[in-house]
RNA sequence: GCGCCUGUAGCUCAGUCGGAUAGAGCAACGGCCUUCUAAGCCGUGGGUCGCAGGUUCGAAUCCUGCCAGGCGUACCA
């Protein structure tokens, strides 16, 4: 509806200008837009106000002229009025609304999908845990928002690819590995001091003994650094297992899991460093070898290899990074913990010394999740080992619960997760508001078929046009014709959480609907063009839960 | 110290490219089930958009400075 309006004006300048009665055909940044208030019309724009500089009148007359000139053959506009400083307001036909619902109706699972992203190639990294660890809330958080941006972007034209990276390489991986090792150790009669750099979760003793039960004592006779070797692998393996495992439990998958170390077996690390040397963007001091990525906007140069021969994390994302544009992405995303915010500017540098343009790089920061329980707060340290997983939420809450409140907020907002509160089973949990809605038009449309014979809701219902009248239809359809443009723009904002928001405005105005209005009533005519109303909802409903990635029930 | 993020109703938060009288939910109070799922709806209160300047027809939104909170600031990952 917006376009067709914009159109209409659009066309209406150029005739006033042909005509004479504006000097330019030029209309600057004019936007369509709804206004906040009924009061404004359907439709406003500021086209007058924004041009009165390069048409030298004063906007409202400017306003004048353009109505004077406009043309309106698909006959959508009851009428116009212009207000405040020049702002042009529309009035559309409730006829015009139902038309477009028709075509909605019709569009079905497509309607929100756009080809805004011309199929270039995306690819949008998230978790990306090491694999030290079981995952908890704070990487569920990063899942749930990765998963539902990567299913935006897929939906307004991107092809995208999610990728996990795995860190399973230095020395994170070796503290693992010792770590089993000394519980392995006491496992086997000795007495060994657990240092407090080690991993203390429980999971690091289930593990031990897995090595236990598999190799005896056969370990102690081993060279010390194979054992510990041993013991990180078959850590690493089982952990990233059960991450894997606990993803899929949380309707996540992923298109490759890709290894850090492969990047070291291939070469690719060395190699990388040593193509920027000959570019002269790394250099040698003080025994190491440093990246310029001040001059790329950091504040401060950065190691790569250390004065000890070992390369930093960082050398292996420049390599990490070389390769996600070498295999033909047009944008690379990465979604990271909030607390890694001041890598930024140096992978970005990297990103640019590397060849690429700057903006073809975007890291999107997730904030903490501070869990609580009935509005007191879970303590949660790593390092403790006293932690509450993912996996644990997920079979508390479930997994659409837990999906949903994630995205429930602005990814760089912090979020309060409260375990109680996503267990209600009222209004106060958003999941289900939204989830009912799809649940009672499920319950209607049995209805219709069951007591009214009505197996098919069909689009040419409509055709009539005059029998969705009610301020409350003419509303929805307003808020469904919307939501093309809200994937769209969480598409390009990267900001998942508007469709979470959209759906929720929906789901209220489709509740006040139901409450009002009785879908299947006497008029068979009316019912059937309700029907159609309500079958579309859900389709929409349907279409933005399934971007967030959460089921939509029959039944509740 | 420097950098990034946040600051909007009692609480939790929306607010797109600068638009007209700043919006939801919760909490509080008062109503609505003989009728398609009450996991729902309707109504009533509630605001110096952190503060101060600037830009302009117009600022919660853009710019500058300040204040408060969070995070970061390694030859760690």
């Amino acid at each position: 509806m917006k376009t067709r309006i914009y159109q209409m004006i659009g066309e209406a300048v150029a005739r006033a200008h042909a005509a004479g009665d504006l000097p330019s055909a030029q209309m600057g940044d004019m936007v369509v837009e709804i206004p906040k208030t009924e009061a404004h019309g359907d439709l406003a724009t500021n086209v007058a106000m924004v041009s009165a500089k390069v048409q030298r009148m004063a906007p409202r007359r400017i306003a004048e002229t353009i109505l004077a000139h406009l043309q309106d053959p698909g006959r959508l506009v009851a009428r116009t009025e212009i207000a405040g400083p020049g702002f042009i307001n529309f009035f559309i036909r409730p006829e015009a609304w139902t038309a477009l619902l028709k075509d909605i109706c019709m569009a079905g699972e497509s309607f929100g999908r756009s080809r805004d992203g011309k199929g270039q190639r995306v690819q949008v990294e998230f978790v990306s845990a090491n694999p030290t660890g079981p995952l908890h809330v704070g990487h569920g958080r990063g899942a749930a928002v990765g998963d539902a941006m990567a299913n935006v972007l897929s939906a307004a034209g991107y092809k995208v690819q999610r990728e996990y990276y795995i860190n399973d390489s230095g020395r994170q991986i070796r503290t693992l590995g010792r770590s089993v090792f000394l519980r392995y150790l006491a496992l086997c009669g000795r007495t060994v001091e657990f240092p407090e750099d080690c991993y203390q979760g429980a999971y690091i003793g289930e593990l031990a003994a897995e090595m236990h039960a598999a190799h005896g004592t056969g370990l102690l006779a081993m060279d010390e650094e194979a054992a510990v070797a041993l013991c990180a692998r078959h850590a690493a393996d089982v952990i990233l297992a059960g991450i894997r495992r606990d993803l899929e439990d949380f309707g996540v998958r992923f298109d490759r899991w890709f290894s850090e170390q492969s990047l070291y077996d291939a070469g690719r690390v060395e190699a990388a460093i040593e193509d920027l040397a000959r570019r002269a963007i790394v250099y040698d001091k003080d025994g190491a070898r440093w990246c310029r990525t001040s001059d790329f906007g950091d504040e401060k140069d950065r190691v790569v290899v250390r004065n000890n021969g070992l390369t930093t994390y960082f050398a292996s994302d420049i390599a990490y990074h070389q390769d996600k544009f070498e295999r033909g992405f047009e944008r690379v995303i990465d979604v990271w913990g909030a607390d890694h915010h001041g890598y930024i500017p140096r992978m970005t540098a990297a990103v640019e010394a590397s060849g690429r343009r700057r903006d073809q790089f975007q890291v999107i920061l997730v904030h903490l999740v501070n869990l609580l329980r009935g509005g007191q707060p879970v303590a949660m340290s790593t390092r403790a080992g006293e932690f509450v997983t993912l996996a644990e939420v997920v079979a508390e809450v479930g997994r659409d619960a837990a999906r949903f409140l994630f995205l429930t907020r602005h990814h760089e907002s912090p979020l309060d997760f409260d375990l109680e509160l996503a267990k209600q089973k009222t209004n106060d949990n958003p999941v289900y508001y939204v989830q009912y809605v799809h649940a009672r038009i499920s319950s209607i449309l049995r209805k219709a078929a069951d007591e009214y014979g009505i197996r098919s809701v069909q689009a040419d219902a409509l055709d009539g046009g005059g029998e969705l009248r009610e301020p409350e239809e003419i509303q929805l359809i307003k808020l469904i014709n919307g939501f093309p443009e809200v994937v769209a723009n969480a598409a390009a904002t990267l900001e998942p959480h508007r469709v979470t928001f959209f759906l929720m405005d929906l789901a209220a105005a489709f509740h006040a609907y139901y409450n009002r209005h009785r879908v299947l009533t006497e008029d068979g005519a009316v019912a059937r063009a309700r029907l159609c109303l309500v079958r579309t909802v859900q389709q929409i409903i349907a279409n933005g839960l399934g971007l967030l990635g959460v089921a939509a029930p029959e039944q509740m």
